[in-house]
RNA sequence: GCGCCUGUAACUCAGAGGAUAGAGUAGCUGACUUCUAAUCAGCAAGUCGCAGGUUCGAGUCCUGCCAGGCGCGCCA
C-alpha cells in the first residue's frame, strides 16, 4: 500500500517470528502471539522504528521487559529486511535502525505516482455521504458556516483520496416555520421598498440582504403583487428570494472551493409525499404514539433522553420528522455510511438522530456526526463585535474578500474541529512570515523556481509546454535522468528528514481520513514545508556536482509533488511563483 | 440540575498509553554580491486546571472536583 506500511509490517512480522521462535525453544513462556505494534520514536537516537512488545509481555512471561527484549532480539532474523541494526533500550524497547535504501524507494514511489501519490484503497468502493454546510437559505453564510464548509470539504477530499466513493451533499432547509417567517419578513421589506410603513415581524430576518432583494423585486415588478392575496404574494416573494439566496450561497461556496454533488430540498420531502409515508410507516411499526394531541417518536427506546414530537398538535410535522424522512432517503440511496457535519449548537441533536436511524432499522453507528466548535473572529487580536439581531455580521464572503480563499480555508481547517477557533483576520491577511499559508505555498514556489533553474542549467532536458513548472506531473516523467539519480547521495540529516516525511504521506492521509481529522493534513503540510525551508537555506540543489544535483532535484521534486497533493486535499492553490 | 466540547510556554494551538512534552506568534541576538529573506540560525519560556485511581509506564484511560464555551422546545 505504501512504503511505510510495508516497512512496519515487515518489522512486525520479523518480531513476531522471533517471538514465535523464542517460545518454541522454551525461552519465553507465553501462549499465543501478542500484537506487535511499531511506532516512530520521538527521539531520533531511539532509531527509525521501535516496538514496546517486550513490555507488554512482561507479566505473562514473568520476566523483566529488558530480559524479554534481549530474548526476542536473540531470535531476530534480519536477512532480507531493511533492518540495519537494532538495540534494546530504555525500559525494554527494541529500537530499529533502518537501511537508508527504503527512503530512496519512498522517493521513487512519490515520483512514480505523482499526483496519485497518497491515493489509497482503504474504502474499497464503500459509499460515504458527507452532508455539510446545509445553512438556512434565509440569510447569508457567516463564519461559522465557513468552518463547517472547509472541514466538510477537506474531509470529503481525504475520504475520496483514501478510496471511498464520496457524495457531497447540501440539505436545503426550505420548509417549515422559518420559511413562513422568512415570507413575512420579505412581505414587510417588499412593502417598505414600495414606500409603505409595513411593520417588521418580531422574529423576522433583519439582514440587509433581504432589503436589497426586495428593492430589486419591487423595481422589477412594481406594486403588482400588492393586489394579489397575501398567500399568493408571499409564495411569490419566497420563491424569488429563495432562488436568489441559494444562488448566492452556491456562488460563495464555489468561490471558496466548496462544491456539492447533491442539493437536497427539504420541501421536496413534503411535496413528494415521502414525509407522509415515513410517518405512516412509523405509525404502522409502532415507533410513535399519541399524547396531548401530538404524535411522539419513541426515541428513548434507542438511547435518547426524551421522546420527541414528530407531528404537532396542529397537524404540522416538526423539523425532526423531515429529518427522519431525509435520513431514510439517504440510507435508501445505498450509502454505507453517512457523515453529518454540524455546528456545536446542534450537538444535543445527535442522540435523537441516532435514535431515528435505529428506529429506521439502520445501524446508528453508520450515521456519524462531526461537531465543529464555534469560531471567534478577531481583528488585531480583538474580538470582532457582531450583532445578529441588528443584522450586523461578518459574512463568509466578507472574510474571503478580506483574506483570500487560500488563507481563509487554511485558517478554518488548521485546528482540530472540537477545539474553539480563534480566526485572526489581520494575521490571515498579512503576507508575512506569521502567515502559515504562505509559508507552505512559498516552499512550493521556491521548488518550482529551482526546477526552472535546472531547466536553464540543462539538467532537465525536456521542458514541458508553458515551462512554468508549476505542473502536476512528476519530473521523472519528462526527465529520464531522474530515474538514474543516485539517491544514496542524500545523506544529510536534513535530507533524510525530508525523505521520511514524504514517505509518511500516504499514512497521514489514511489516518486523517479514518480519524475524521482534516486538520491533520494542514499540520502535515506545515511540517513538510518546515523541513524544506531549512534544507533550502543550508544546501544548494543545483551545483557543479551533477550527480548530487540530480539526486537533490529528485528530492525537491518529490517534496513539490507531495506538497501539491496535500494542498489539493486542503483545497488550497499551489502556486509556481510568488 | 443533566449532556457535549475545551483547559498544555506570555498568546494561539499540536501531541490515538511509551523513553528528555513540541510548533507558531510575541521577546531578545544574528544571516540577503547566494536556486525567491513570504526564508533561516540561535537564546529564553512548562506544578500539561486540581485531586485521586488503573498500569511496568499517564498530557493521553477511569472517577470526582474547579473554570470557560455550547446545548437541554409541539424552533431549526
Amino acid at each position: 500500500m505504501s512504503i511505510t506500511t510495508d516497512v512496519k509490517e515487515g518489522l512486525a512480522a520479523a518480531v513476531r517470528k522471533a517471538i514465535q521462535a523464542a517460545a518454541a525453544k522454551g525461552d519465553l513462556a507465553i501462549d499465543g502471539l501478542p500484537e506487535v505494534t511499531l511506532e516512530i520514536p520521538r527521539e531520533k537516537e531511539h532509531g527509525d522504528y521501535a516496538t514496546n512488545v517486550a513490555m507488554t509481555l512482561a507479566r505473562e512471561a514473568r520476566k523483566s521487559p529488558r530480559q524479554i527484549a534481549e530474548i526476542i532480539v536473540k531470535h531476530l532474523d534480519t536477512s532480507g529486511s531493511y533492518i540495519a541494526s537494532f538495540e534494546v533500550a530504555g525500559p525494554g524497547f527494541i529500537n530499529f535502525q533502518l537501511d537508508a535504501r527504503w527512503l530512496g524507494e519512498a522517493l521513487r514511489s512519490a515520483e512514480a505516482e505523482g499526483a496519485a501519490y497518497g491515493r489509497l484503497h482503504l474504502g474499497a468502493g464503500e459509499k460515504i455521504q458527507v452532508e455539510f454546510v446545509s445553512a438556512n437559505p434565509t440569510g447569508p453564510l457567516h463564519v461559522g458556516h465557513g468552518r463547517g464548509a472547509v472541514v466538510g470539504s477537506v474531509l470529503a477530499n481525504l475520504l475520496e483520496r483514501a478510496g471511498y466513493a464520496v457524495t457531497r451533499e447540501y440539505y436545503i432547509n426550505d420548509a417549515g416555520n422559518q420559511i413562513a417567517n422568512f415570507a413575512k419578513s420579505l412581505d414587510a421589506r417588499y412593502r417598505q421598498a414600495l414606500g409603505e410603513e409595513a411593520p417588521f415581524p418580531e422574529e423576522g430576518y433583519h439582514g440587509r440582504d433581504l432589503v436589497e432583494l426586495m428593492e430589486k423585486f419591487a423595481a422589477e415588478h412594481g406594486d403588482s403583487y400588492l393586489k394579489k392575496s397575501a398567500e399568493e404574494r408571499m409564495a411569490a416573494l419566497t420563491r424569488y428570494a429563495l432562488a436568489a439566496k441559494l444562488e448566492a450561497i452556491r456562488e460563495d461556496l464555489t468561490a471558496f472551493g466548496v462544491t456539492f454533488d447533491v442539493w437536497f430540498s427539504e420541501q421536496s420531502l413534503h411535496d413528494g409525499g415521502e414525509l407522509k409515508r415515513t410517518i405512516e410507516w412509523l405509525q404502522k411499526k409502532g415507533h410513535v404514539y399519541e399524547k396531548d394531541g401530538a404524535l411522539w417518536l419513541r426515541s428513548t427506546a434507542y438511547g435518547d433522553d426524551k421522546d420527541r414530537v414528530v407531528v404537532r398538535e396542529n397537524g404540522m410535522p416538526t423539523y425532526i420528522a423531515a429529518d427522519i424522512a431525509y435520513h431514510k432517503n439517504k440510507f435508501e440511496r445505498g450509502f454505507d455510511r453517512v457523515i453529518n457535519i454540524w455546528g456545536a449548537d446542534h450537538h444535543g441533536y445527535i442522540p435523537r438522530m441516532k435514535a431515528a436511524a435505529a428506529v429506521l432499522g439502520y445501524d446508528p453507528d453508520a450515521l456519524e456526526v462531526l461537531i465543529v466548535q464555534l469560531v471567534t473572529l478577531l481583528r488585531n487580536g480583538e474580538p470582532v463585535v457582531m450583532s445578529k439581531r441588528a443584522g450586523e455580521l461578518v459574512t463568509l464572503a466578507d472574510v474571503i474578500e478580506e483574506v483570500g480563499k487560500d488563507a481563509a480555508r487554511f485558517f478554518f481547517v488548521m485546528r482540530s474541529a472540537d477545539s474553539h477557533l480563534d480566526f485572526d483576520l489581520s494575521l490571515a491577511r498579512s503576507r508575512s512570515a506569521e502567515n502559515p499559508v504562505y509559508y507552505i505555498q512559498y516552499a512550493h514556489a521556491r521548488i518550482c523556481s529551482i526546477l526552472r533553474q535546472a531547466v536553464e542549467a540543462g539538467m532537465i532536458p525536456e521542458v514541458p509546454p508553458g515551462s512554468d513548472l508549476d505542473l502536476g506531473r512528476p519530473l521523472a516523467e519528462i526527465s529520464p535522468g531522474f530515474g538514474r539519480a543516485d539517491l544514496s547521495l542524500l545523506n544529510t540529516e536534513s535530507e533524510i528528514d525530508l525523505m521520511k516525511k514524504i514517505a509518511l504521506f500516504p499514512e497521514e492521509v489514511s489516518q486523517a481520513a479514518l480519524r475524521r481529522e482534516p486538520h491533520a493534513m494542514a499540520r502535515y503540510a506545515l511540517e513538510l514545508a518546515g523541513l524544506f525551508h531549512p534544507f533550502y537555506n543550508t544546501y544548494r540543489v543545483i551545483t557543479e556536482d551533477r550527480g548530487l544535483s540530480m539526486a537533490r532535484l529528485v528530492l525537491v521534486d518529490a517534496v513539490r509533488l507531495t506538497l501539491k497533493n496535500a494542498l489539493e486535499i486542503l483545497g488550497i492553490a499551489a502556486p509556481g511563483r510568488m
